[in-house]
DNA sequence: AGCACGCCGACT
DNA sequence: GTCGGCGTGCTC
């Protein structure tokens, strides 16, 4: 018998199916390094490939048959005992690996990457007459470059798909391979492009695409690389050749700067009204009590609700523990983190994708040392390392921006809920129009209640006009703006006031269809009808990201008669402009790429008054403060009404309180105006009158009834495939192996099963999708029970094309 | 997923 | 008799 010390390892790349601990023997060597946390290299699998695995536990155990640690990669633990438990709950509740959740907690520059490497053997090893042109090509390659290539390179530089060709001449013995690790090296700046400075282009040659993107480049001045992409329809492999030729360089640009983390300490202090002051000393109360507690602060929009985060931090702060606060989208916030950073000084740390790879890492190593005692962010924040969190706030918890959409498919909330009573820490979920689920928990005693019913200073809610569109049509108006709104868009221009136009639709025109053969025009791989926009005189697909030139003819029929629908912020804007033509126009949504328009700059350009008017997707919507708005437009309010999703009133309930809510922050009243072809919508007319609390008793009756959450909660599992019919036979196997293991060992589970469906939107980037929707309620059983049909379907020959996965409580069900 | 093992058909 | 195609099962 021969006992050592074993690590139990989560590898990465193992598939839900068979994911679980791995035992290894740690060599005595680095007895002292392989603990609890730490990452390590090992081998994995009969070909023996290199992995990194996280250790989870150590024990003293028989090491017979065991394989041993390579080396390990982190001198101390990058996970403590909290975070390796909250990867165990995420991988429990999310359906995702051990090794999946590790990398969602940690910041994208810790990360290392194996990859597979090439080189050239010795001549003397095999015979090089009897090899191919191509193999020939291809070894001479390596072996002048006399050390091992990256296989990305490789497949690269010889125009492969597939690294079979390599593999080939390892097995002859030609070239060797091994597995090294790197540091992932995708910086999230913003890559940049100019021409360089004097060159001179007469001597050379340019294809046709290399010209446009030269032209487009050089009139710029400075130009994203994303952006040049979109104008110019090629990809960013045209725009590397111009570089490899000299004629451009680039340099990256960050998106978002952490600006100001000086302490103004001439700020005076925060005064709270009667209202906040009791919400804040509640709050405080509940942070102090030994146990864990969520709480929800309920309060209208321009409450001050911000106010009451800050004083109750000043509270807490000198006890020492972490305070996190996350926001939905801090781009559109800046005003939000600088009164943070004013107060607070360099105790606040910022958690933020749009910070290069590199600060992101500052920034996570300052909270690791104990440097900062406030991380600020979006939903990646609440895995910040502090040894022991003392407040989570969720500032606008009902944003789906909080919910990952991609695996691990969690909720920041579950996530905060989880380490909270972890660290029996509060919870403080703020909004002013919270989730159907929370208010109904606050409501039932589950969560506290806090409310602030008052408007903070002189603001007064907005006067709320509900236009008709029906009626402006038959009065001859086809303008799409009613003339309500163009009064009071031209008051403000006038009066040097600011307006908002809110427009939840992209591009130009929605949609192109054919009047000879009635066709919408779609994307070749998705199921989805092609957006034109006019900045670059393209047809886009917004899902795969698809584009071709546009011309007047009809790809099914090839008739000259196109004909274009919908209106985008794109064709508003010019509409707007028209009208207007001494107006300052900004547009803002997701189609500014260019980090000349990055948010940040656009915010506060819009905020400095250098536009009279903003047009914009929901993004403008949310969580913006401009005290010189006046005037917000909803251009259509019947798109977001229509979803078929039980959660699409709540969305849109959201969406117009918030836009609403936008205007009259200052000192001026406010005025909205709401145009619809439904006037008489019950969600219109309670988001004018801000009424939440009938809004939410009508809509806890129908979540009753119906049995959504919270009286139920709805599991998505999605079948994907390159195959359709694949894809829908996997979701009627899966349906079968799931009711039969219901009944069989779950008899009295509750559960209603719909489908399979196909999904949403049955074709995305050529791959088919098709879902079942389970109700049931979200406990261990039923985690249990789903869990053993995703391995056994995962393990299962017939599906290998068929991807399963869960989502529960998705966005779009 | 990703890889090796092995069973069967085609070709030297 | 041997090479290699792909179906099958395992991963400490």
């Amino acid at each position: 018998m021969m006992s050592s010390q074993i690590a139990e390892i989560a590898v990465e790349k193992a598939a839900y199916s068979f994911d679980k601990a791995f035992d290894y023997v740690i060599p005595d060597s680095m007895l002292d390094k392989a603990v609890a946390g730490t990452r390590v290299l090992v081998p994995f699998g009969r070909g023996n490939r290199k992995r990194q695995g996280i250790i989870t536990a150590v024990h003293q155990g028989e090491s017979k048959g065991l394989k041993s640690v390579i080396s390990v990669l982190d001198d101390e633990p990058v996970l403590n005992d909290e975070m390796l438990k909250t990867a165990a709950f995420m991988k429990s509740h999310y359906f995702c690996t051990f090794y999946e959740a590790v990398k969602t907690m940690l910041p994208a520059g810790i990360n290392y990457k194996v990859t597979t490497m090439y080189g050239a053997k010795d001549e003397s090893e095999f015979s090089f007459d009897e090899l191919t042109d191509e193999e020939k090509r291809v070894y001479n390659y390596l072996f002048s470059k006399r050390k091992a290539v990256k296989s990305e390179v490789l497949l690269d530089a010889f125009g492969y798909s597939t690294t079979e060709p390599f593999e080939l001449l390892v097995q002859k013995g030609v070239l060797y391979k091994s597995d090294e690790i790197f540091r992932k090296v995708n910086d999230a700046v913003m890559k940049m492009a100019a021409v360089t400075p004097e060159v001179d282009i007469s001597g050379v040659k340019l294809t046709e695409k290399q010209k446009n993107v030269f032209e487009l480049i050089e009139m710029a001045g400075a130009i994203s690389v994303k952006e040049v992409c979109y104008f110019t329809g090629v990809t960013a492999a045209v725009v590397d050749a111009l570089c490899k030729k000299g004629l451009i360089y680039f340099f990256d640009e960050e998106v978002f700067r952490i600006e100001n983390r000086q302490k103004d300490s001439s700020l005076k202090e925060i005064v709270l009204s009667e209202e906040q002051q009791s919400a804040c000393d509640s709050l405080y109360n509940e942070y102090d009590s030994p146990f864990p507690s969520v709480s929800l602060l309920y309060g209208v929009t321009g409450s001050g609700k911000t106010s009451v985060f800050i004083k109750l931090i000043e509270k807490v702060i000198d006890d020492g523990k972490g305070i996190i606060v996350m926001v939905p989208e801090i781009s559109l916030t800046p005003q939000f983190v600088s009164q943070f950073a004013k107060r607070f000084g360099d105790k606040i740390a910022v958690f933020h994708s749009a910070l290069s790879l590199g600060e992101r890492l500052d920034e996570y190593k300052r909270v690791k040392q104990g440097l900062a005692q406030i991380v600020i962010g979006t939903r990646s924040a609440v895995f910040a390392p502090f040894d022991k969190v003392g407040l989570i706030i969720m500032d606008e918890e009902q944003e789906y921006s909080y919910k990952s959409e991609s695996s691990p498919r969690y909720h920041a909330r579950e996530i905060a809920k989880f380490r909270c009573s972890y660290n029996n820490a509060l919870l403080v979920l703020s909004s002013a129009t919270p989730s159907i689920e929370t208010y109904y928990y606050a409501q039932t005693g589950r969560y506290s209640l806090n409310t602030l019913s008052a408007r903070y200073g002189k603001a007064v809610l907005p006067e709320v006009v509900v236009a008709d569109m029906g009626e402006e049509l038959k009065n001859g108006n086809t303008s799409g703006f009613s003339d309500v709104l163009l009064q009071n868009i031209a008051y403000n221009i006038e009066h040097k006031k600011q307006s908002i136009l809110l427009l939840n639709r992209r591009g130009y025109n929605t949609f192109v269809t054919c009047r000879a053969c009635g066709e919408a025009v779609t994307c070749p791989n998705c199921s989805i009808s092609l957006t034109y926009h006019s900045a670059n005189n393209r047809l886009m697909c917004h899902y795969c990201g698809y584009s071709v030139p546009y011309t007047d003819e009809c790809p099914v029929c090839h008739s000259h008669r196109l004909t274009f629908g919908g209106t985008g912020t794109q064709r508003a804007e010019k509409d707007i402009s028209d009208i207007f033509p001494e107006a300052r126009i900004l547009r803002m949504d997701t189609d500014a790429t260019s980090s000349k328009s990055s948010y940040e700059k656009m915010i506060s350009a819009f905020a400095d008054g250098e536009y009279d008017i903003l047009v914009g997707t929901q993004m403008v919507a949310k969580g913006l403060d401009f005290p010189n708005v006046t005037l917000v437009g909803v251009l259509n309010a019947d798109h977001m009404l229509y979803a078929d999703d039980y959660r699409s009133y709540e969305r849109s309930f959201s969406l117009l309180t918030q836009v609403v809510g936008r205007s009259g922050r200052g000192n001026d009243k406010g005025m909205a105006v709401i145009q619809t072809f439904t006037p008489e919508n019950l969600i219109i007319s309670m988001a004018s009158r801000q009424d939440y609390n009938t809004f939410y008793s009508n809509e806890i009756k129908v979540r009753k009834a119906m049995l959504y959450p919270p009286f139920a909660d709805i599991c998505l599992v999605g079948f994907v495939s390159q195959n359709r019919e694949a894809a829908f036979k996997g979701a009627v196997k899966f349906l079968e192996l799931f009711t039969e293991e219901a009944k069989k060992n779950y008899p009295n589970m509750p559960l209603r099963i719909l489908g399979p469906t196909p999904a949403l939107v049955v074709k995305i980037s050529n791959k088919y999708r098709f879902k079942i929707i389970i109700k049931c309620k979200n406990n261990s059983e039923f985690r249990a029970l789903l869990s053993k049909i995703l391995c056994e379907f995962g393990k299962s020959k017939e599906f290998s094309g068929v991807t399963a996965y869960a989502d529960m409580n998705a966005l779009v069900c």
